[in-house]
DNA sequence: CCTTTTCTGAAACGATCACTTCAAAAAAGA
DNA sequence: TCTTTTTTGAAGTGATCGTTTCAGAAAAGG
C-alpha cells in the first residue's frame, strides 16, 4: 500500500547522539545532524520529529544503555562490597576513556533549569543510579562488609557526586593518573 | 583631543557575565548580550572584542572574583582545619543559594576541549583551588589536626571532585538539606 | 500493472546569527 | 569656537539557523 521508511531510526538516534555529545545542544546544528545520520531533513522531520524531540529521544537511548549496562555488571559480582568496588574502578576507567565525558552529567549543566521534560530524564537516571547503589550498600551493611552504622542514602549520593567531579578535572588535566588515584581513596574511604 | 567611552567596561563585563552564566556561551546570542550590556554592538566590538574574546574576560573576571573572595575567607579562621570546614561549608551554601551553578564547573562542560584559551583560563582556577587547599592540608597535617599519612594532594582533589557533583545533584534535585548532609558527610569523612 | 499512500530529495522559508559599516554626535585640546 | 579624534546609534552584511514545502520516487495491495 505504502512505502516503507528507509533508514534505521535507532542507528540514526545513536548518530545524532554521538553529535550532540560533542557539541552540546546549543552547539549543534540540524546540518550536524542530518550530516552525521545520513538523512534528509523531511525524513527527519516526518520520522523522529524537531530538533528538541531528537534530544530528548538521544537523552533515552543513553541513559537506558547505561541503566543496562549497569545492572549486567552488578549480576557479575557474588558480594555487593565487591560489585561497589568494582563500580567505582569501572567510572574511571570510563572518564578516562570515554573523551567526551558523561553525556548526563554535561546535559544537566547545559541545558537550562525550566526545561522540565529534559531535566526530568536527567533526574530518573540520577535516581536510578541512585536506588541502584543504595540496594548493594545496604545488602554490604547486612552482610557486616561495611559499618553498621552506615546511611546507604547518603553513601550513594556520596559517591555518585564525587565521580561527577572527576568528569571534570579529567576534562580539565587529561590526567588517568589522579583519576585512578581518586577512585583507590574513594574505595578506601568508603567501603573500609 | 576626542570623546571618551561612555560605558562603564567593568560593569558590562559583569552584566554579560550573568547572560553567558545563565544561557551558556553558545545559548547566549549578541542581542541577548548587548541588550542587557546596555550598550550597541559597536561599541562591543570596539571596546571588548567578539563573543569568544567577550568570554574569556567574562571567566577571566569570575575567576579573579573567586580567587580574591578564597584567599580573604581563609585569613579569617586562625586553624587550617577550621578554614577547610568553612570552605566545605560554604561552598554547600554557595551550591545551595547561586541558582545558576558554578560558572566555571558550567563552561568546562560545554565548551569543546580544543579551545585551548578558555580550557587553559579553568585549569588555572582549578589550579589555584588546589594548591590553596593543599596548603591548608599541609598545615593542619603539620599542627597534627589531621592524619600524618595524609596525601595533601590528593585529599584536595577529592574535596574538588566532591563538590562538583553537588552542583549536579543540586541542578536535579534542589533539595538543600541533601546537600547540607553531603557536606556534614565530607567533614567527618576528611577532617576527623 | 495500476492505484494508493508514504517517503525522500532539493529547494526555499523567514528569522536570527555574529559582525560591519558609516554618518552623526560628542568630547577635549588648540 | 573650531578642529580633531573617537564613540555611538541605526541600519545592513552575508551566512546559517530550525523548519517546511512539494514534486517525484518507491513500495505494496488490488
Amino acid at each position: 500500500m505504502a512505502r516503507t521508511v528507509e533508514f534505521d531510526q535507532h542507528q540514526a538516534i545513536e548518530k545524532a547522539l554521538d553529535v550532540f555529545w560533542q557539541k552540546g545542544y546549543n552547539g549543534t546544528s540540524m546540518r550536524d545532524l542530518t550530516d552525521a545520520m545520513q538523512i534528509n531533513s523531511s525524513s527527519l522531520y516526518n520520522t523522529l520529529g524537531d530538533k528538541h524531540q531528537l534530544f530528548v529521544q538521544c537523552i533515552k537511548h543513553y541513559t537506558k544503555k547505561r541503566r543496562i549496562l549497569l545492572e549486567e555488571r552488578a549480576r557479575a559480582f557474588d558480594s555487593p562490597l565487591k560489585a561497589l568496588e568494582s563500580f567505582i574502578n569501572d567510572v574511571a576507567d570510563v572518564v578516562i576513556n570515554d573523551a567526551q565525558g558523561c553525556f548526563a552529567i554535561k546535559t544537566a549543566f547545559e541545558v537550562s533549569p525550566d526545561e522540565k521534560d529534559i531535566q526530568a530524564l536527567l533526574k530518573d537516571d540520577n535516581d536510578f543510579t541512585h536506588s541502584f547503589l543504595d540496594t548493594l550498600i545496604r545488602e554490604a551493611v547486612e552482610q557486616g562488609a561495611m559499618n553498621k552504622d552506615t546511611d546507604p542514602g547518603l553513601v550513594a549520593d556520596y559517591m555518585i557526586s564525587t565521580y561527577t567531579g572527576w568528569y571534570e578535572l579529567y576534562i580539565l588535566h587529561r590526567d588517568p593518573a589522579k583519576i585512578k588515584k581518586l577512585a583507590g581513596f574513594m574505595v578506601r574511604q568508603l567501603l573500609r
